[in-house]
DNA sequence: CCCTAATATACTCAGATTGAGTATATGATA
DNA sequence: TATCATATACTCAATCTGAGTATATTAGGG
């Protein structure tokens, strides 16, 4: 098995598909380069926001936009790096790429055949720097884009009062193209999503919801970008701040990637200056990953993985006890496979 | 905390930074898509991969590539389905994008500041049909580009060998360019992705493994690329066969993303039939993980986990007594959040 | 100066999970 | 019908995990 059976009737070479993505109908595509930039700032976890002008629905913010130019800059990180810096003044520390963003009808021309801007979404991680010291741009709260993600005080109400009773009507509608790669209903997906009936909360999926809320028309990007489920609303709430082009839609990517990351590898200490306590630690990650930790457990989890290592001093004035400070122990990295926070949620 | 606190002397606005997206710079950039299709054929992990002419270094293989183009595909992935069956004649079960590739001094010709080719990666699982189905290409096994990720009569003697004298070498010289960015040492880079000196061994590094023997100038591709670190070598050893482009990367992060994939997402039955037995799974899973599982405690994971229901058939024939049928449980997807093969290598 | 509130840290314990073993069932084959 | 080879079932100890109680150490009020 496995001898290459390369068949010797495939005219046609690789090189000549090649060829053809020389042709003129590839070349009229733009990349741009958006970043997620991801801070926590006293425990409310923010993203960087550009204010501009409004677009057709009203939309004014948006995730740093830059483009990408293949002549100054060798790669995308670079090149991001580089006008991040430029942009905001802001110095990023890990960034990764999230995914490539293609799709027409997100623009907010939804006709066009034109000229489209691929855009490549990536997520950085910087600790959280006092917002004067931005050159452009502010630290805004993910909730605010994102209420309903907002677990920090229990199950947020408008889960209840607006989004079940309107996604159950959507669901219980038929769908409009009836397509069959698509194999679970509606009703299904509406379930698991936001955890209706009995049904989990998963905090990593997070653009698995806002796609639902979208498809379902129930954001103000679905009728700016002219979706038919968006008219068939008498009246539609708003259901958080909306944004520029897909940007609410890259941001929920890289909120749903961070809650994911840090659980297997230690990228919240992007997040936390060189020293802290661990409760400062808890409430980061709890910042991030939504409903509160077991404390206990938590110190278990994150000494005995030797993620940290007390650096001698202590905290006084914390209200209580002091509190030892301990440093990122970067040699786990190099000790362990995948060292991040494993957390489940808890009591107390 | 957390007010918006836009500043008012930021002149420029987001729209002329999406101005800027139509400068000429910017148009100058292709898009092609590239598929990494893997499947399981006779427990050999396999991919997809198409013959053409040799590129400079001799290299003939390649992953099937297709442009994309804006007018006539409405996202990515409609695209790739699309060119990826009139191609090959595969239909694609389940797709994913990996990573988008755009960094220069990839290409064959390294010193280009012409039209750059973007190539976004994608990742597609599917059952393996016979390859006389196939109109186009060949299933070649995985472990044919990469011999040092074939665990599966344990360690390669190819790292002994080959790969750890040499990385040492290289590892043991100063790096050309020291970059502040890079503070893990040559060395335990060396040590962590190919598991030196007692360190682990984890399947899913393929990709930082092939980035390193790219560094070091031991795969063809470094010598094509023209990197300094290719010339330093008297003879070098030919290590696995080699790809046109940057398609053995694209294929390392592919191989990469399902090993670690198939841990915490049922995606693993895609590559089954739809009826199969536990122990059949169970070498499907070891084809793309490596070394071999504990069978009892496989069992009882998979089963515990409601992955899989029993037909009520049974297999006869298979040499001893008869093996139950299973087929993939659908509905776990709807019960638990992220139900995998969540396996760690054990004993016979 | 001592008591109390508040917080940090330490220890305990039962139940669940996991690694790894042994035992039994059953068809194929000689 | 004995034996082989494989499938399947059961067992058990070590570890991990969730969740609780107990103790230490400061700040602040009287």
């Amino acid at each position: 098995m496995n001898s290459p059976t390369e068949l010797r009737r495939s005219a046609v070479s690789a090189n000549r598909i090649v060829a053809l993505a020389s042709r003129s109908e590839l070349a009229s595509v733009e990349i741009g380069l958006n970043a997620a930039i991801v801070a926590v700032a006293n425990n409310e976890p923010v993203a960087l926001i550009i204010r501009g002008e409004s677009d057709v629905a009203g939309a004014t913010d948006g995730l740093p936009f830059g483009p990408f130019s293949p002549r100054e800059h060798r790669t995308f990180e670079i090149g991001l790096r580089d006008w991040v810096r430029a942009q905001t003044g802001v110095e990023l520390g890990y960034a990764e790429q999230l995914y490539t963003f293609g799709d027409r009808g997100r623009s907010t021309d939804p006709g066009d055949v034109g000229p489209r801007v691929v855009s490549i979404g990536y997520l950085a991680l910087t600790e959280a720097k006092s917002s004067f010291e931005l050159a452009r741009g502010s630290w805004n709260s993910w909730y605010h884009y994102f209420p309903w993600e907002d677990w920090r005080k229990g199950r947020p109400a408008i889960l209840e009062t607006v989004i079940e009773p309107r996604l159950r009507d959507w669901a219980s509608r038929p769908a409009t193209h009836v397509s069959s790669t698509q194999p679970v209903s509606r009703q299904e997906r509406v379930r698991i999503c936001f955890g209706f009936d009995g049904a989990s909360w998963d905090e990593e999926k997070v653009l698995e919801r806002f796609e639902l809320l979208y498809e379902a028309g129930l954001v103000d990007e679905a009728a700016r970008d002219g979706r038919d489920s968006a008219k068939t609303w008498q009246e539609r709430p708003q259901l958080g701040t909306p944004m520029r082009f897909d940007h609410r839609r890259i941001l929920a990517t890289a909120i749903g990637r961070v809650r994911a990351k840090i659980k297997y590898r230690p990228v919240i200490f992007e997040l936390m200056p060189s020293e802290f306590t661990l409760y400062e630690l808890q409430r980061t990650v709890e910042a991030i990953l939504g409903p509160h930790l077991h404390k206990q457990n938590f110190r278990r989890l994150v000494e005995g993985a030797g993620l940290v290592e007390p650096t001698g001093e202590v905290r006084m004035r914390t209200g209580g006890r002091p509190a030892k400070l301990f440093r990122f122990r970067r040699e786990v990295l190099l000790e362990r496979p995948a060292p991040g926070v494993r957390v489940k949620p808890g009591k107390s």
